[in-house]
DNA sequence: TTTTTAGTTCTCTATTTGCAGAACTAAAAA
DNA sequence: TTTTTAGTTCTGCAAATAGAGAACTAAAAA
C-alpha cells in the first residue's frame, strides 16, 4: 500500500517552487525537492518511503539524495523505540546557520579580491582605487554584521 | 601572431581559483574565466581576440561568454576611434551590486518561508515556531540592511 | 531457519552542459 | 571589387549530471 503522503495542489506547487530555488543555489533536485517536502508537509517527520513515494523518485536517487543531505548537515533523523526506521526531519534551525555563512561569503571574496590587488601593477590607478573601494566595503559589512547579529539576539531575550 | 596577455604562474592561478569561485556561484567555466582575467589582468581593457587566445577558447566559446556576460551586466565594453574592435572591461562596479543583491535573496527566502507557513498545519507548534524565528530574523536582517548601507555611504563622505 | 524490512550499491541510460571547429556575415579596408 | 576584420551562428561531440531499476546486504521478525 501507498506510504505517500497527502499533498494539495497547492502544496506541491510550493514544493517545487523551493526545489527550484534550491536547484539555483547549486542543490541537485532530488535533495531540493526532500528538503522543501521536510518543510511543506504537514508531518515533519518522514520515513524512507513515505519521501520515495510522495516524491515519486526511485529507491537509488531517495537514498542518495538523503545521505547527501545528512552529510551535508540539512536535515537529520529521529528513531523510534521498537521502530527500525528512520524518521527524516528539516533541520530548520540550519537556516539561521545559512543566513549567516551566506554574509560569511563576502570575507572570502574581499579576500580574493586582496589577493587580486596584490598581484596588480600600480599604475592602473582608477581600476586598483575602486578595487579597494570594494574592498572596503565588503570588509565594512563584515564588520558591522556581528553587531546586528548580536542586536537580534538581545531583542529575542 | 600571438595576441596573448603575458600572465605569471600566479596571476595565472589566481584566475583559475577565481573562476572556480565563480562556477560555485552558478557561472559556467568560461565566463568565470573571463571575468577573472578582466580582474587580474595588467591591461583591464581587453580584445576577443585577447581574451580567447589569454585563456585558449575557441572563437565560440569566447563570443557565447562575452555575450552573456555583457547581458548579464558582469562586463562591459568600450571603443577606440579608428578602432572597430571592442575593449572589454569588468564592471568591478557591479561587486557592490552583487553583495547587495546577494543580501536581497533573504527577502525571496522569507517570502517563500511565509507561504510555507500560511500551508502548514496550526498543530505542528515546535515547527512553526521555530519556521516564524527564522523569518523575524531574516526580516530584522533585511530591516537592517539598509542603514548599514547608508552609514557606508556617508562615511565615504 | 527463512523471510521481511530498510535501505545501499551497481549498471545503464537519458539529458544537459560546455566547448571546439567550421561555416557564415556585415562592415571596413585595400 | 576583393579581402580582411571582428566577430556570430551552426553542427556535433565529449563529459558531467541525475535518476531508474535491479541486484545486493545486514539486521530484525516470523
Amino acid at each position: 500500500m501507498s506510504e505517500a503522503v497527502q499533498l494539495s495542489e497547492e502544496q506541491r506547487r510550493l514544493i517545487e517552487k523551493m526545489g527550484v530555488g534550491g536547484e539555483k543555489n547549486g542543490m541537485p533536485p532530488a535533495p531540493a525537492r526532500i528538503m522543501a517536502l521536510l518543510m511543506v508537509s504537514p508531518e515533519t517527520e518522514l520515513t524512507f518511503d513515505q519521501v520515495r513515494e510522495t516524491l515519486n523518485l526511485s529507491k537509488s536517487a531517495t537514498s542518495n539524495a538523503i545521505n547527501m543531505l545528512l552529510t551535508t548537515q540539512k536535515i537529520d533523523y529521529i528513531t523510534k523505540p521498537g521502530d527500525r526506521k528512520r524518521y527524516f526531519k528539516n533541520k530548520i534551525g540550519s537556516w539561521k546557520e545559512d543566513v549567516r555563512s551566506n554574509f560569511q561569503n563576502i570575507t572570502r571574496l574581499a579576500d580574493l579580491f586582496e589577493e587580486v590587488l596584490s598581484l596588480r601593477p600600480a599604475d592602473t590607478t582608477e581600476f586598483n582605487n575602486k578595487l579597494r573601494e570594494i574592498i572596503a566595503f565588503m570588509r565594512f559589512m563584515e564588520e558591522k554584521l556581528p553587531g546586528l547579529y548580536r542586536q537580534w539576539e538581545e531583542s529575542q531575550g
